[in-house]
DNA sequence: AAATCCCAAAGGGTATACTAAAAATGAATA
DNA sequence: TATTCATTTTTAGTATACCCTTTGGGATTT
């Protein structure tokens, strides 16, 4: 069999070095669809159609999947077919007190590592979220959510762990991570969320790690209280 | 055409021929020549002729780097060239520390999960652990190194938290996390670890979860003296 | 002689062709 | 009509061609 001209594009990629790679762009697509429920648990992911729709040839999608599922948002059915991975109660659970003891430690961690002024601003945060939620209730959803990403993300920054930072947003991030998914009590869960928060800033004031950790931990779990009321 | 599938498929799975994807083959063996050292730190990846030293293409290598990469194993250097992983100090203590948090929270699970013939099982590999260092010092360190790693996977069985499984054999494994690489005082760390693990059972025997996370803890934590004597 | 530039080699990124297996569809028969 | 078998279709797995950027060595220039 004569082998044949294959493969080839004829119009390949732009010139641009700092574009970004097309499996970036599919792997965060991907993950945005499944984190915001574009693609449901159980939908299969067919490679072709996810690659005409993202614009970019099946090879990269292959590789963004690929990656997913070593993440575990994605799963392998059976033979050979990738489908969106659906998470029950105990899974929920699991993800949420893994995550509970890794922020926990980085809690700990802050609490020697945080100087005054990034202590102030803990503070501030927490204060702003407080006041958002009294002046505009359910409605503050949107700026809470920023705020309290924010608030984490300053003491992951201070913990200074890559690898358990990295954890937690791959193994450990999940669609139901988000507060926003609480369709009663919306405007509740965030006083308390406030109520921890308050805490874990007093315990960084004392340099406290344990407290700090103790605090950031009951904070965790108490999502899920809030998420499965019938959990023990 | 927008006919629902009646039928379904009535007739399930004829013999599923499972048989090896190359992506797979490509996957464990560059993690088995990372972890045990035939490619060291820092050691760039090229595709092609690790495909050829495989014996399979360029695709599953690249997708198999793509995995290792996502679990932190292979990093990226600059302009898009993989290499080898390299972990300080810092980066070891790290990962040790987030180990002894997630083996504690399952031992501490374990506790009220393992049902008595396993917690007889466990006394017993802990015994013969101890008999084997006692009798054959140093040189007992293979056997050793099955029974432990017989002791934990038991463990985790029925801790029955399979993420926290997977985040550990992927996210936290790791070519120095084997005792085997302490080239001082072999048996005398295994003396140790035979004494945790007493107190582990002993935990596991009372019922009692808390006390069987510090005892696991304790006993992970000891390796980061172990292995860094100057350490805190 | 040192710096610079050019060209070629090397290697990674992407697209696509090819292949094989499983699901879907249709036909044939009881 | 329902079941089973064969064919078609779909889709995932793999290999490879071709693109581009980087890089290193050697030639040219100052």
């Amino acid at each position: 069999m004569m082998k044949k001209m294959v493969g080839g594009s004829r119009k390949v990629a732009p010139a641009n070095s700092e574009l970004p790679k097309t499996v970036d762009v599919a792997y965060r697509t991907l993950r945005e669809w499944i984190l915001q429920g574009h693609l449901v648990a159980g939908q299969s992911l067919p490679e072709a159609e996810l690659a005409l729709q993202i614009g970019v040839s099946r090879t990269p999608v292959r590789e963004a999947i690929g990656r997913l599922s070593a993440e575990g948002l994605v799963v392998m059915e059976r033979y050979r077919k990738h489908v969106v991975a659906k998470f029950d109660e105990d899974g929920r659970v699991e993800i949420m007190e893994l995550k509970a003891l890794i922020e926990g430690r980085a809690a700990a961690r802050a609490a020697t590592r945080l100087d005054d002024p990034e202590i102030l601003y803990l503070r501030d945060l927490s204060n702003r979220m407080e006041r958002a939620v009294r002046e505009q209730g359910d409605a503050a959803h949107s700026l809470f959510d920023e705020l309290n990403r924010e608030f984490h993300a300053l003491i992951w920054r201070a913990a200074d762990s890559p690898r358990g930072e990295r954890i937690l947003e791959t193994a450990l991030s999940s669609p139901f991570n988000v507060l926003g998914r609480l369709d009663a009590s919306l405007s509740q869960s965030m006083e308390r969320a406030c109520w921890y928060h308050h805490e874990i800033v007093s315990a960084f004031e004392s340099r406290d790690p344990e407290r700090a950790r103790m605090q950031m931990i009951a904070h965790e779990l108490s999502l899920i209280t809030t998420h499965f009321p019938g959990r023990s």
